[in-house]
DNA sequence: CACTAATTGCAACGAACATTGCTTTAGAGA
DNA sequence: TCTCTAAAGCAATGTTCGTTGCAATTAGTG
């Protein structure tokens, strides 16, 4: 699962075809066997057999096991129907987001693709279309609030103190609730603001 | 790599023997694998041959490989050789745990070992000793801070500002140095200390 | 409608992993 | 020292995974 980042999500060349068939079977079976199964233990001719099509076709296209979770877990990610808060105040717009981010990442499936992308990696996981899409939506919070004349914590601040947090309680299998969001957004709002480069607002 | 914290450590039947000796040679050679191969592509038969030992006896001995890395990573991280800081003041106290706790876990085989236990388990990862026992040195300084009548955060408010960004960082790939750390204590120290029950103070 | 190229399916093969019955070794107690 | 027994080694076997050559199918193109 090396590589993530790199890959483009070309079109296939022939999008209507058997082709595009086949990679949406395969794909759902991913899906499905991920729902129930550690990453680590899930081969390819399982999801060939549940994709009803043979071994041979993922080998070919994919190469090994893990280029073919990475490939759906980007797929899975990277999808921006998210969009940025904003409801007048900088807390109120922190407080929505955080439960978005809380309520998306503690679903179960997303959280196996979570741990995949982790135990997948061996170098960076940042970089994935999510991470710096997120970092962009919290970037433009805090430009648009500093614009008010608020006060705010920096991005630096807001990803170790919401995010970190998030994504720890997530990996590590402990429970996250709307609440827990909540509070971790209320102290993050009550540090003393750091000065920082805004080389992160854009 | 299931019902990590279950087993207890027990005594082998035979210390002295050969035994033993089998056991230390397969350690060894996970420990060796572990930080130069990724968890999921370590094989029974691999450990065996690297140790000098039957892949049989392993087999036999550990069931599966999950159980055999899940064994070693809890022998890893289960030792108590870190005392509790008692610099005199809360803020000094928290600035070398934090401290120690990043140079420990941003070790590069520690690395290893913490992305093998999240990809392993399905379920809860804390509740393994490592994790409480600083759950408790943490709740101790504490205890003396407040018993000198210094304001302090609450032991969870110290877990998800100051742990999980460290634990955040390096389990993603992200940078972890002396700095970082330190900054996480600061933002933490300047949060307004919530109110919450003394449950986790023992 | 036919042609061409890509992709899939099929089948056979080799390699690595996992299991099991049996033998041998070595530590512990009498 | 001798005996006993738990654990390791050995060998044979079954299973699953991954690879490859070849035929069949399908989707674009003239």
């Amino acid at each position: 699962m090396a590589g993530m980042a790199t890959k483009t999500p070309e079109i296939r060349r022939r999008p209507g075809g058997r082709s595009a068939r086949v990679q949406n079977a395969v794909y759902d079976a991913v899906g499905e066997l991920m729902a129930r199964e550690r990453p680590d233990h899930i081969t390819i001719p399982m999801v060939a057999e549940r994709a009803g099509v043979n071994p041979t076709s993922v080998y070919r296209r994919w190469g090994d096991i893990d280029a073919l979770l990475e490939e759906v877990a980007v797929a899975a990610f990277t999808r921006d129907d998210d969009e940025v808060p904003d409801t007048g105040t900088f807390s109120g717009d922190l407080r929505e987001w955080a439960l978005v981010i809380s309520r998306d990442i503690s679903r179960a499936h997303r959280t196996r693709y979570l741990r995949a992308l982790v135990s997948a990696r061996d170098g960076q996981v940042e970089q994935c279309p999510c991470w710096t899409s997120r970092q962009e939506q919290l970037a433009e919070m805090i430009v648009r609030a500093r614009a008010r004349d608020e006060s705010t914590p920096g991005v630096e601040q807001v990803l170790n103190h919401v995010i970190a947090p998030l994504y720890h309680h997530v990996v590590f299998g402990l429970a996250v609730d709307d609440g827990f969001a909540q509070r971790l957004v209320g102290d993050v709002l009550s540090m003393a603001p750091r000065h920082e480069s805004a080389r992160a607002a854009k």
